[in-house]
DNA sequence: GAGTGGAGTCGAAGCGCTTCGACCGCCGCT
DNA sequence: AGCGGCGGTCGAAGCGCTTCGACTCCACTC
């Protein structure tokens, strides 16, 4: 391996100056900075990461906590993971893969070994196990979802209950009211994860605005699920006209089953979903839907990352603003 | 923060020993370690990754290489990924995660950085360019995945070939003359990507010998795209009864499509899919396939590097054999 | 009773980088 | 002419850890 004073010898100037050169910390002329950027070319060196971290107590790595479970929203947890590594690649930071296994026990290893200079964490539930370690460990974090108590907190995140009230509001104007929701599944509320209620709750409160019966029900992802959920559905409320789908991995099973069941979309019932734009278009009939946009969730995140790190910070909440777009699945409330 | 010095302060010995408690690299008296491992509970002492990584020259990190392409097969890759972490994490490592983007760029920076002490690549193309850089980086590597040279490297993936003739086999037990393959994107087969045609080629060998006529189709996922497919298929070999799948984004649009046209699977057509097993039971008809192992192929990429690392290096390729199992959508071929 | 060797501990020398203070010219100012 | 100040460079002191050699005991052996 090539080392910082093999290229300053190899330049004929000291170590200290290439690390100038490397850094832009202090003026350099032109001349030096020329024949030591040959050098760094010539001997192809690449600094050493660890004697990096040392003197600088920087690492440029960001921790990105994933949850474990591998059966829920993969894509968007898939699209966010890799725009967070492209992001911080542009932003000069690498990043850290931990999954949820580990627990609260991972952000006291990393904050402790200096291994990361920041987390970002995702899936974040209500009363979260990790806040109050994160809190006092003094590391800058962000969070992708919303938690309770967002105090000292930096979060990023869709917002879910203007997009509960968005999709209320589409199939209430066009006269729908009896909706069902199909739910995440049970095991996500259980664990009090914020994106889930707080779209319910956008949903209720709007549909009692404006007047519309809401029938709430988890659901797995899965085509025998999603068929046991939607006749306990119509057993319960017949008179059931739209659906708000939120667990992705129920739409194409319930647009398969309403198809079998002889009701036609969007003609007999709407559908629309929370999804990324990839299953909405992709689906057997093309989806109205409030987009997750897991890309820009992302690249937020990083950008926060990135500027609390340079003492720019803001700990503050943002909130994507929903955006329904309108395709083939939803119409009109039969008379 | 605190520092092994303070430790070793703290219980009254000096840093080395605190550090041979540590590695366990040089015996200990009970005594001593008992009080060094006290003190390093009491004080919350974490060993700093960068001081470790320099002087020791390892950085106990893993970089995974995931392809930049999100919209393919994302629940393999996602699993694997996760697998890979946990199991990286049961070895004492950490894993970085690299995206495609950077290309073989990222490969001469973590190794000239010393930023990993090893790396996992996946999407491995059969000419991929990352291999030369690789090779003489003489960074241990585990490929997920089969290049064309598999000298001086080390590799995981499933036995593909073996997985085509599989499915050529069960179709062709049952009865099943004319077959058709939905393949992956043809961009897929364009970069020449292994697994898909290794499977192919394990397909077409088989078909062969059984005297199956085979018709390989690349296919988008998607419902458009399958539909399309589809009927190009059937103009074409109007007598097709049995269809192999690789492209699981097309699974579920060939069911729902097959079954709009009136064609009972699996009474008049079979399907078989290569496919991870969730997708096989909750798919709309719980589907004979062939699993891809996406967790132990993770699991084993980690070995391997373990494996390698710990010196007891053994640079082979380790192919897993194929399962496949037999489910609702395979029967005999129609008379 | 001197010699041998192993168990247990310590001191010191780095690992490769960043960064602070100091130094040296030289320009421009009064 | 003299001096402040600044652009440009260097030396040296760490950052917190690992690891090598050396040292001390003490239990054995012959």
């Amino acid at each position: 391996m090539v080392t910082l004073a093999e290229v300053a010898q190899h330049a004929g100037v000291s170590a200290s100056t290439v690390s100038y050169v490397l850094s832009g910390k202090r003026s350099i002329s032109a001349s030096t900075r020329e024949r030591v950027e040959d050098s760094i070319q010539q001997l192809g060196y690449h600094p050493n990461a660890g004697a990096r971290a040392l003197a600088s107590s920087r690492s440029n790595i960001i921790a990105l906590m994933v949850p474990l479970r591998t059966d829920m929203y993969v894509p968007v947890m898939m699209e966010i993971a890799i725009a967070v590594a492209t992001s911080a690649r542009t932003h000069g930071h690498d990043v850290l893969l931990l999954t949820g296994e580990e627990g609260p026990a991972a952000v006291r290893r990393i904050a402790g070994s200096s291994l990361a200079d920041a987390m970002i964490l995702m899936d974040v539930e209500l009363h979260d196990e990790r806040l109050p370690l994160l809190r006092d460990s003094g590391r800058t974090a962000v969070l992708i979802g919303l938690p309770a108590d967002t105090s000292g907190l930096t979060c990023v995140d869709l917002d879910f209950e203007a997009t509960g009230a968005l999709c209320v509001d589409h199939l209430a104007g066009l006269g729908h009211r009896e909706v069902a929701v199909i739910g995440e599944a049970a095991a996500v509320y259980e664990r009090h994860t914020g994106f889930a209620e707080r779209t319910v709750d956008g949903i209720r409160a709007k549909a009692q605005e404006t007047g519309m019966r809401i029938l709430h029900r988890p659901c797995e992802g899965g085509y025998a699920a999603m068929a046991g959920t939607l006749g306990r559905i119509f057993d319960e409320r017949p008179g059931t006209t739209g659906f708000i789908v939120q667990n992705e991995a129920a739409v194409e099973p319930l647009l398969n089953l309403l198809q079998q069941q002889g009701r036609a979309v969007p003609e007999d019932v709407s559908v629309v979903a929370i999804c990324p734009e990839q299953v909405a278009t992709q689906a057997s009939v093309r989806l109205t839907s409030v987009a997750i946009p897991a890309q820009e969730m992302g690249r937020r995140a990083v950008e926060q990352v990135v500027a609390e790190l340079a003492g720019r910070g803001t700990d503050e909440v943002e909130l994507l603003e929903p955006v329904l777009t309108v395709r083939a699945s939803s119409g009109p409330a039969p008379v």
